[in-house]
DNA sequence: AGCACGCCGACT
DNA sequence: GTCGGCGTGCTC
């Protein structure tokens, strides 16, 4: 009897086997049916097809709704691979790569189209040579990974474009995947220019008309290339000759949530193996697992030192955060001062929105949370010029408490910096300095990112204040200076990642100063000068960074040399929550650490209690890169009682 | 994810 | 005495 193996788009990790009646066959994996799931029909895809004798009686399929497979091979596989990475269903990642708006995709082959000639550019010394590479691997049509090493301003995109110009010839595809939504637009305005083969854009806000005519293209070979987000690695390429991730550092490119929790980077090279593409990795500050690829030859390293823009790097200086009431030093003042009087511009880079990030009293040190949250409030300034509270992650706002919550004094000391007390503390220190402000409540209350950036592109403020909005790729040529606040905020996180994301985020700020004709300049307000994250801000020392942090990591057991996985159970009731993840990890320790693996925890979630729902979870370090597979097969295969659910994160970014 | 089955509060 | 809450469990 013919046998089809169907996988459904719901979070159970099993498949589904039916008969498949004498008219349908023959059916190809990837075919979408209709079949009868529980009480129901449903609508599932056809995994495989097999002949075989059921142990059981199958119920037969109701109908096929495709006349022949809408995923290929290659993207199926890719499904099942990341459900296994992941440890998620099936269904979901099937889901994933097979959105609701596809209809039926007839084959048709593709046609190649004419190039537009390269542009005459001088490029640079780094630029030559990053592109020979690149290209070679290219035109070789075998699987290749690179990292495109290059200081902010180095013509990385210059690169970018040609590549995608050698890979779109003879009916070759190219992905070009950026961090974020904000960042696709701009890219693919400035590739439809350059570019003759047309560009599609990808992202979860374009609308389904949008997404169905990119999909069925690229299925059809008719589109590519493709400009967009994360979820643009797990598109229909046909014939795939180069992905390309910018800015590949960038934590956006990591799911948590929904189910299936992929990292873009991880996707775009297995794809690309199966493919046999060339994967180019690009950053000022690469992450410390590709840096890691690349020093283990894993990946081929292209640097480019030298910025196309300007000669020199933004000299770089250190100085102590001031203690007092003021946030910003004598010595960032006098220089911002300097820079109005030459009607240059600065940027000032503020962790925290808000007015103040602590409210706490002197007596007994109790700190102003927030109840449902259990996270430190921040005090805002509202439109209307009074204070409030809110909270960051749950968004409620209550008035600002009179008294200590505890010995109800009232001796509350109200501190931290915002980026509203900063603009505040200018306006006072700098009469008549034009101020603008970009962080995510401004965005909210004007809708207006885009007149923000023009407005001081324009000249019509001397400073911009705002969070790291400020620290991406935007051009502004009459910036000399920038001034870090507070650079320790970050790295006091308890998260091992803390010292790289601050790293990165110095040096991506760095790079907005001296774009110009004119040198720029760094000021890094910090009170631990000593640290590899703050000193590396200094540009081209990043190798420096990641020598003495990759020590850190080994010697501590964490990414690139272990894997995590992170375990967390939740359920309305305290007790049973905390036994069953004790039980989980006890359990889990006992099978774990005779692999070598070790198990941390059972802690509380932050925050602990979340919609009504205890939390707990488990922290797993897989010693050996080959038994994160195992070790959620060993997750998974801890009974959890009733009232309580269990959800697993391979390779988190989020550890609370 | 749906959808049904199964035990505890306010109504015709 | 019933209708309905959503907690729990299953779907080839």
């Amino acid at each position: 009897m013919l046998i089809a193996e169907v996988a459904f788009p719901v979070p159970v990790h099993n498949t589904y086997h039916y008969l498949v009646p004498e008219g349908f066959a023959p059916l190809e994996p990837g075919t979408r049916v209709r079949a009868s799931f529980g009480p129901r029909l449903a609508v599932g895809t056809v995994l495989a097809v097999f002949e075989g004798s059921p142990q059981r009686q199958l119920k037969p399929l109701h109908a096929v709704l495709d006349p022949g497979p809408v995923l290929s091979a290659e993207l199926l596989e890719c499904a099942r691979w990341m459900s296994r990475r992941y440890g998620a269903a099936v269904g979901e990642c099937v889901k994933a790569v097979l959105p609701s708006f596809v209809r039926s995709v007839p084959a048709k082959e593709g046609r190649a189209g004419a190039l537009r000639p390269p542009p005459t550019y001088a490029l640079t010394d780094g630029q030559r040579q990053a592109l020979e590479g690149l290209l070679e691997s290219i035109r070789s049509r075998r699987h290749g990974v690179a990292v495109l090493f290059g200081v902010p301003a180095s013509g990385k995109t210059e690169v970018y474009l040609r590549l995608i110009e050698e890979a779109v010839k003879d009916g070759g595809q190219a992905l070009f995947m950026l961090p974020e939504i904000s960042l696709t637009g701009p890219f693919f305005e400035e590739f439809s220019g350059r570019l003759r083969e047309p560009v599609a854009l990808w992202h979860s806000r374009r609308t389904m008309s949008q997404r169905r005519e990119t999909w069925s293209g690229l299925a059809r070979g008719e589109v590519r290339i493709v400009v967009g987000a994360r979820s643009a690695v797990l598109l229909p390429f046909r014939s795939l000759r180069l992905a390309v991730l910018d800015e590949e550092q960038d934590e956006s490119f990591k799911q948590e949530s929904p189910s299936p929790g992929y990292h873009a980077r991880e996707v775009a090279l297995h794809r690309a193996r199966a493919h046999g593409s060339l994967v180019v990795l690009g950053s000022a500050t690469p992450s410390l697992e590709t840096w890691r690829a690349a020093q283990e030859g894993r990946a081929t390293l292209f640097v480019m030192p030298e910025r196309v823009c300007c000669k020199e790097m933004p000299a770089v200086s250190v100085v102590p955060t001031p203690q007092g009431h003021d946030c910003v030093s004598a010595h960032l003042l006098a220089k911002l001062k300097d820079r109005l009087g030459r009607g240059e511009q600065s940027i000032l880079l503020v962790n925290r929105r808000g007015f103040s990030t602590l409210v706490l009293c002197r007596k007994c040190g109790w700190v102003d949370r927030c109840p449902a949250c259990g996270v430190a409030r921040i005090r805002h300034q509202e439109p209307d010029g009074a204070f409030l509270m809110r909270c960051h992650r749950c968004g409620r706002r209550t008035p600002v408490a009179a008294a200590c919550g505890v010995c109800k004094e009232p001796t509350l000391w109200i501190t931290g910096t915002g980026t509203q007390k900063v603009v505040s503390e200018l306006k006072r220190a700098i009469p008549g300095v034009r101020v603008l402000r970009m962080d995510r409540d401004i965005l909210k209350e004007s809708a207006a990112d885009r007149r923000i950036i023009e407005d001081f592109k324009a000249g019509r403020a001397d400073v911009l204040v705002g969070t790291k909005l400020v620290a991406k790729s935007f051009h502004f040529p009459e910036v000399t200076l920038v001034g870090v606040v507070d650079a320790d905020t970050m790295i006091h996180m308890p998260d091992f990642r803390a010292s790289e994301r601050t790293m990165q985020l110095l040096s991506q700020v760095a790079g907005r100063s001296g774009r110009g004709e004119k040198p720029g300049e760094v000021v890094v307000q910090t009170m631990h000068p000593g640290l590899a994250a703050m000193s590396s801000s200094q540009l081209g020392r990043y190798e420096l960074f990641a020598a003495a942090e990759l020590a850190v990591r080994k010697e501590l057991s964490y990414p690139p040399f272990a894997e995590l996985i992170r375990v967390e159970l939740a359920g309305r009731a305290e007790k049973i929550v905390e036994g069953a993840s004790q039980e989980m990890a006890d359990r889990l320790g006992g099978i774990l650490d005779a692999a070598g693996h070790q198990v941390l925890g059972p802690a509380p979630s932050i925050p602990p209690v979340y919609r009504g729902r205890h939390r707990r979870h488990i922290l797993v370090k897989v010693l050996d890169p080959a038994g994160t597979e195992s070790a959620l097969d060993a997750i998974r295969a801890v009974r959890v009682p009733a009232g309580v659910k269990a959800g697993v994160v391979v390779d988190p970014y989020d550890l609370a």
